[in-house]
DNA sequence: TCGACCATGAAACATTTGTTGCACGATTTA
DNA sequence: TAAATCGTGCAACAAATGTTTCATGGTCGA
């Protein structure tokens, strides 16, 4: 036999539903169904909704164990709070010391980035990226790690908007290009905690020249994502390691270039295209073997 | 004034923060970093945690176009609402936009690459860090988009060994430091299909200094890896999109600097401290806030 | 058949919620 | 400098929330 996790509320609503009154299950179940609303809209709304009593809920909570439905809401709202901290932090800890625990730390930290990765939300990117497909210019801004993510980010999109995107900084010192910044066009900034002194004055630049802006960062109260247009989100501590993570900005920088390019339609693949061809004739690249 | 997206509460939030009084811009912010507890918890618990006066919020939901404090908190529940399932049937009116071809390539592009990271074999990795760890000198070499990988590496890698770690090119033309390779030194590779001749002719160079070749590529068969005595693979095709992905690459970076970091020891860690400090002297970050 | 018991809905209750009016201080404007 | 405006905390307000009580209707056992 199964002992179900008591942990959970939702578990033992599970468990006392059945001894329960028929009305008191009816509750309960919708409850169970529908834990979301039950944590934040209120009891008179739900019992509209169920079409039951205001007064079933806080029956039902006690019935269960509860002082009261604001109890029992307590409980369903804690167990649907989404966790911040890496939850394989423990099992990480107990590993440390092994014979190998080098290998252990990479499969580790593989792991949890592969887990990172489908949990960043896709609608933000490809709105992010309507807004590049429209502005006339697109700067681009990281600094120390983060440069890596905006030099990748600035070869992608330059191979097919080549006059078009520009790195923050190359051609002078970052200040000049702070005040060229124009309404109509866009600029992007990445960065994590802690964040560097540059990447805000540039956020803050964009703002304040009235430029779309757009934030690959770690946390929505990061200040470069304040006045952002669009704030793209990746979890860089996710992962064990001395450094946080760029994989996910990685990924991001990846996606918007796709879906970007995916935008711009036949004139962005004629001049991809173009510019396939002249790195061919340069002989960039090793010709394959057959 | 540019009208932005307005699709997430939280984003209309962070596009009217900065021009908000600044008691205002507290409980913004508090609200973007704490947005559950948004949704769950009373105005006035929420104004207790972040030390404001309850009626800031109030205030907050009206100066960015709310009518008020439980419309504010009802769009932030909307947003918040787990996708699959629609229990209320109000949820109709919420306008998500339909299975859109963008958002699915972005997610279908993230799940591949997530699932793709844990394929990387571990052991290759660490045996590559502890011949990092005996080099005395560390070249890295990546052309194209690569050199972003290249970046990330050279970054990481310099945080805790200065002096010893340096791109190929950097101090002049790739030539003079393929001349400059020694035996006991190190070489890092990074390229995958189409491969450079550039990166091909790094590592000709190395094998021919009797330099340690490290090759991070997308296949055995790489002209890079010829020769090399540790090769890191990833998946560059992994995944949908019109670029290759570098995700793997990045991953495979940043799991090597750690694992190199963690041989360095107790060296290695005075290091690192002594760079944030400099760092941290210099004011390079933005201090954290409270 | 009667009485004890329980489930259930409606209404009254005390509490808590979000809101708004007011006063005070800071900042800006004339 | 004076007047006006704005930002902000405090306290009182009406509305809503969760809870409790009470009356009703049904079921089971004697």
């Amino acid at each position: 036999m199964v002992e179900p996790a008591k942990s959970s509320p939702l578990s033992e609503l599970r468990i006392a539903l059945p001894s329960l009154p028929m009305r008191l299950q009816e509750v309960g179940r919708f409850v169970a169904a529908n834990d979301y609303d039950a944590t934040t809209r209120s009891m008179r709304d739900l019992a509209a909704v169920a079409g039951a009593d205001p007064a079933a809920f806080t029956r039902l909570a006690k019935a269960i164990g509860y002082s009261g439905w604001d109890e029992l809401r307590a409980a369903l709202t804690e167990a649907r709070r989404p966790s911040e901290i890496a939850p394989f932090s423990v099992r990480a800890k107990s590993r440390r010391h092994g014979p190998n625990a080098d290998v252990t730390l990479v499969t580790d930290k593989l792991e949890a980035e592969g887990a990172g990765l489908p949990r960043i939300p896709a609608q933000p990117v490809v709105e992010a990226a309507r807004a590049l497909n429209d502005a006339k210019r697109i700067w681009i801004a990281g600094y120390r790690s983060c440069r890596s993510v905006a030099e990748l980010l600035n070869y992608e999109l330059r191979l097919f908007r080549p006059e078009q995107v520009q790195l923050v900084g190359v051609s002078g010192p970052d200040d000049l290009d702070l005040g060229a910044f124009r309404p109509g066009e866009a600029v992007i900034v990445i960065g994590f905690m802690p964040y560097t002194h540059a990447s805000v004055r540039v956020a803050q630049a964009a703002h304040r020249a009235g430029t779309m802006l757009i934030a690959i960062a770690d946390s929505l109260s990061a200040p470069m994502a304040e006045g952002a247009d669009h704030v793209l989100l990746f979890e860089a501590a996710s992962s064990p390691g001395f450094f946080p993570s760029l994989t996910g900005a990685i990924a991001i920088a990846q996606s918007l270039a796709a879906v970007t390019f995916s935008l711009g339609g036949k004139a962005a693949k004629k001049r991809l295209e173009n510019t396939e061809a002249r790195l061919a004739a340069a002989s960039i690249y090793v010709p394959e073997k057959g």
